[in-house]
DNA sequence: GCTGTTTAGTTAATCGATTAGGCAAATAAT
DNA sequence: ATTATTTGCCTAATCGATTAACTAAACAGC
């Protein structure tokens, strides 16, 4: 087991300090007045023996650990992961790494797991709060740690929020419903208070007195996220109560996909018997026969954003994002599942 | 901003040293006789303070650091995210925290994050190596650090493996399509020497011999991968220079879901034009019209092995995994995609 | 009364870096 | 020639924990 070399190895076998050898290391041989000599002396021997200095004793030293930490709602979401994907590419850019840890929305375990964030001093950190989470947060300003939320916020706390026009993007849906004459729209949507599902449901609602439609809306518990199967039934209950319906927005990418299975399931035809429409695009939706119409959320420009403000702080003057909530739009992606067909209509 | 308070902190007001805090704290009160009084002093008065030690500080004095690095391929990859996140759940409740990164198998971002992993005193690795990791890989074993590779592998390292049955789950989707009388059976794959592409390979030469039946292999260049599009158009080329397949197989998921695309961008109907199998399962699979047949790898099992392994390792007679290949079951998920359709046949 | 053993802690070194402050030698200024 | 400044590098404290080695007091045994 080859021994690890520290940075006074160093220092020995060269007959210079400890010191010396990190100034150079840190690029301030200039500014701490190394010669040119020594400068390359040190360098040259450390390349050769492939020294690196220990991350963690540093990390002590000076309360930086180049990660950020990122907790979102669950990593096997396609929605989360596609955001991780792209936050860790760019932190890569910029020597940084990427802390991920799902929640599950649950505020216990996102309490233990941005406790650990503060006990490893990461650096930033990048949050999908469940509810209950407001104390730790502002625990986190009054710190003045810098943080960035996404997908959902707090409205009382004075933290930087990237989210998407949640209101505007059902309502775009619902418009769209309506242009292709549908009147009976269905809403399938979980108990949440949290802003995303109420804007959401704010949308719905909005679009429903506008037109003078009847609402029609199921909540789902969220408790049932795990279990696919119960929310299939569900779905398939709450459509077979109210026959009428003849379109349904779905409110998450989960809810449709469960929702696509309870219309199996019913021997519907969509869009014929049944138009759907989901929130939040997928890579399949268009794959699908039909193909599903879906409220896109801009995945790239949320990524950019979130990391964007975040570097901001750590880069530059040290101060935090500040309280500013950027809204980015989504983009109905119209497809045939949303639209009578005309073959056959 | 609140002061962080450190174990002289609490040793100092209690009138105490460090070290008797450090014990306490640690449960080891009794074996360093520390009175059950003096104990409860303690504990109460951390706990009041909400007092919690600096891990950076532990893990640089202990060389522990309770954090698990986690490379794979690419986290946005529902196959690799929902092994993340059992891995992650699992973890959590052993009090060890994952630290995941993505490759995109590019060997110079593996041997970075890794460098980083080392420098951060990970304490175990679970790795799913790019081409060229070897060598990086043998330094964690000659430094005795515990690692699990999965999904793939090097045979002339002496790790811990956890890998599927490729071979044989490639051959069972053979067999299944022989069985419903396909005859020209064409097999799209990325251009790949590693082990796990490598033996889907072998699986379909395998039965393509044994049947006597003809080939019609198409490699596509990892490379493409970001490219989706680029992937379909070489699938689609593919499928008009060859119209007698009669049947497809598709080594990944994401090259199913290019070849799905293909597919329909040719108009092609399935089964009745073209039968269709895809190397990995997806949650959609289910609810395409018609639904795709799949070869589905046991995420859960994999999961609990990998964590299995690795922490025998770690909590255990800190040995390292040794030389160790756990080959798991595939199962042929069947769906419609792969048989001809009784109504219109 | 003197030695041996427990009890209940304490002291100080250590992990591997960073960095303010210091100091001797070389060079410049007067 | 003497003082002032610059050059070039070193000393030692520090970050916040852990832990081997030690000690002082209390108690037991003969």
């Amino acid at each position: 087991m080859k021994k690890k070399v520290s940075i006074h190895d160093i220092a020995k076998q060269l007959n210079v300090s400890a010191a010396t050898v990190s100034f150079v290391l840190n690029g301030k041989a200039t500014e701490k007045r190394i010669s040119g000599e020594m400068e390359q002396r040190i360098l040259k021997h450390v390349k050769q023996l492939g020294y690196r200095p220990n991350r963690v004793a540093k990390s002590l030293r000076t309360g930086k650990s180049k990660i950020i930490g990122m907790l979102v709602e669950g990593i096997a979401d396609p929605f989360f992961s596609a955001i991780a994907r792209n936050v860790e590419e760019q932190a890569y850019k910029l020597d940084y790494k990427i802390f991920y840890a799902s929640t599950e929305n649950e505020t216990r375990i996102a309490k233990d797991i941005l406790g650990a964030f503060r006990d490893t001093q990461v650096d930033g950190y990048i949050i999908v709060p469940p509810p209950g989470l407001e104390e730790e947060i502002q625990g986190l300003i009054d710190d003045n740690l810098p943080v960035v939320l996404f997908d959902r916020y707090f409205p009382g706390l004075a933290t930087c929020n990237i989210i998407v026009d949640n209101f505007d993007g059902v309502y775009q849906a619902m418009r769209h419903f309506v242009k292709h004459d549908y009147k009976n729209i269905g809403f399938v949507t979980i108990h949440s208070t949290q802003t995303q599902m109420r804007d959401r449901s704010s949308g719905y609602y909005h679009a429903v007195n506008e037109k003078g439609l009847t609402p029609y809306v199921k909540m789902i518990g969220f408790d049932l996220k795990p279990d696919q199967e119960k929310i299939t039934a569900e779905i398939k209950q709450f459509l077979q109560d109210n026959p009428k319906i003849e379109a349904v927005l779905f409110a998450t990418n989960y809810l449709a996909i469960s929702g696509l299975e309870a219309i199996k399931q019913l021997g519907l035809s969509i869009p014929n018997d049944i138009a759907v429409i989901g929130f939040d695009d997928n890579t399949h939706f268009s794959l699908f026969s039909p193909s599903i119409t879906a409220v896109a959320q801009p995945i790239r420009e949320i990524s950019d954003q979130v990391m964007q403000q975040l570097m901001a702080c750590l880069t530059g003057n040290e101060k935090l994002p500040g309280k500013k909530t950027i809204v980015l739009q989504t983009k109905l992606i119209i497809r045939e599942s949303s639209q009578v067909n005309k073959l056959t209509s």
